[in-house]
DNA sequence: TTTATTAATCGTAATATTGCAATATAATAA
DNA sequence: TTATTATATTGCAATATTACGATTAATAAA
């Protein structure tokens, strides 16, 4: 069906889900890793970072964007983006929280 | 397309695209949070915890199990799964590096 | 043997995702 | 005003994902 059954799981887990898919795809880890790295904010040499078109590289901005991962500011006819801080420090937080778990019980298979 | 274009990017970035997406969904989210939960490993009552068909079960089990992240071993009919922690530690490095890089340069936007 | 029981696989329908060309929008420059 | 530049949106084609019924395979129980 390709819908998924949202209503059998916790909100918790369905957030952390949706948190996990904005990240799974290269591009936008890709975005996120030059956004990290360029000490300036980025106007949009990301299309050409990314070897995608203009309006491919535009979509995974706004689910980025949609996620708050990332914001971006007008300037001119161009936008600065750039990781939304706070929204990473909470990634980071629940993500950490997820893996690293109080009681792991003993493996037994 | 729906085609992911993995050629234009670094085998890192696919890598942890693919980690990512590997969890990227509440019904895998359920099935590692009960495992982990479980201070025995389960025979399959995982269908009944997620509330889906025992195929989707299966679909679910077979995707983490071909990321790494659980094993299975068989007993008697049944199966018994669990976190493969050595590789579980292995996400939680990689997520955790990903997460917290060095050196955040300020904020510009 | 026959009959459950458990889990994987197959086939399929419905929806989602990815990517791009074409177009629209909006701000600047000439 | 008319370009030019940068970005977003629309529409669409191709592939992927999610879910389930039906079937299969393999062990256990009768």
């Amino acid at each position: 069906m390709g819908l998924t059954k949202t209503e059998n799981f916790t909100e918790a887990q369905n957030e952390l889900a949706k948190m996990l898919k904005a990240l799974a795809h290269p591009a936008r880890i890709a975005i996120i890793e030059h956004l990290i790295k360029a000490n300036a904010c980025i106007g949009t040499d990301l299309v050409e970072v990314l070897g995608l078109a203009q309006p491919t590289t535009s979509q995974h901005l706004r689910e980025l964007k949609e996620a708050g991962l990332i914001k971006g500011t007008i300037e001119g006819t161009s936008m600065n983006y750039c990781i939304d801080q706070v929204k990473w420090k909470q990634y980071a937080d629940k993500l950490n929280a997820f893996f690293t778990p109080v009681n792991f019980s003993e493996s037994c298979c």
